[in-house]
DNA sequence: AAGTCGAACGTTATATTGTTACACTGCACG
DNA sequence: CGTGCAGTGTAACAATATAACGTTCGACTT
């Protein structure tokens, strides 16, 4: 079981083997499913992988295009959106709340307090967690006297691919 | 003219003059439109009102709603999303994308990389600029070989008077 | 084997959020 | 006066998401 984090370095790399990085996220989201004894149903796999097909953030109604005819019936949306849910539920898949897209989770398997990189020029989306961040967040929160649950932390700006174009 | 940043306190203040809340973000926006040399006319002045009835952050089409009847005819999408709009432009609002909706800012006239602490219990809406998350968010961007251009930020958890109730 | 239950999925309709395109008006400026 | 342009009105539509309810299917019970 690789489960390395590998693929946190790869949303900006301009050329990798990326059929690699789907490989490697469908059997990590196959292990983490099981271990959690949930289903990782046909539905759900392939959401998934669609997903998967960039590491840009993809939007619910093109992962709906692309599964037109290839499941019985056309995908209508209450069957993307419950395999997105469910995605997210598990840690799989992250909502990119600036762009209403969706984006596949470099790391999945332990829970964490994201940073999302978007790259205003290439569109792809990646993912770092730094403690820092986390910390000093908490701080000013707190100093605020607010109590944190959940955090949303998108930046927009340019990769550093598209800066060495 | 006050332009303080006393208003930066109230949002999760329970009890205070809130028209006294209105009253102020409208005149500062006055000023900042004439010193802009922008045009803050009434339907823009309208909208901003509007947003400042709460510290909640305002659902765009809960502000046509309460603009039926008191316009010329009803207020359409378009004349509500370009008066956003500007008031986005000109710092004077800002977009929560967490909940799609929009609060006004209490400290406009400066530019600012704020971050957003939305209140799940009373929906309450705060802002702040800590130095310090701007900074860990920079170096560990640069560390990811990343440029920032604009950065969302926003935090949902329990406000401090929902905590003491 | 038959019954029961619930998770997953299908289907239809609808709700919510936001945009495009084009026409009209009124004022600034020559 | 025209002329242009910012602001607004209006109609249509696009994009995103959810509600409500029925069906299927396998696990478990009896
Ligand atoms: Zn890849
Ligand atoms: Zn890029
Ligand atoms: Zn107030
Ligand atoms: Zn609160």
């Amino acid at each position: 079981m690789p489960m390395d984090s590998r693929l946190e370095e790869l949303a900006f790399e301009a050329a990798h083997d990326h059929s690699a990085c789907v490989r490697e996220a469908l059997s990590a989201a196959a292990a983490i499913c099981e271990e959690r004894g949930v289903r990782l149903t046909p539905v759900r796999r392939r959401v998934l992988e669609l997903v998967w097909s960039s590491h840009q953030a993809v939007k619910a109604y093109d992962l709906m295009a692309q599964m037109q005819g290839e499941m019985a019936q056309a995908a209508k949306p209450p069957t993307v959106y419950r395999a997105l849910d469910f995605l997210m539920e598990q840690g799989l898949v992250h909502r990119v709340d600036s762009l209403n897209a969706y984006v596949g989770c470099p790391t999945p398997g332990r829970t964490h307090r994201e940073q999302l990189l978007i790259c205003t020029e290439c569109g792809a989306v990646g993912e770092m967690e730094d403690p820092a961040v986390a910390h000093a967040l908490g701080e000013a929160a707190s100093r605020a006297g607010f109590s944190v649950q959940r955090q949303t932390v998108e930046l927009q700006g340019i990769c550093g691919a598209c800066q060495s174009v």
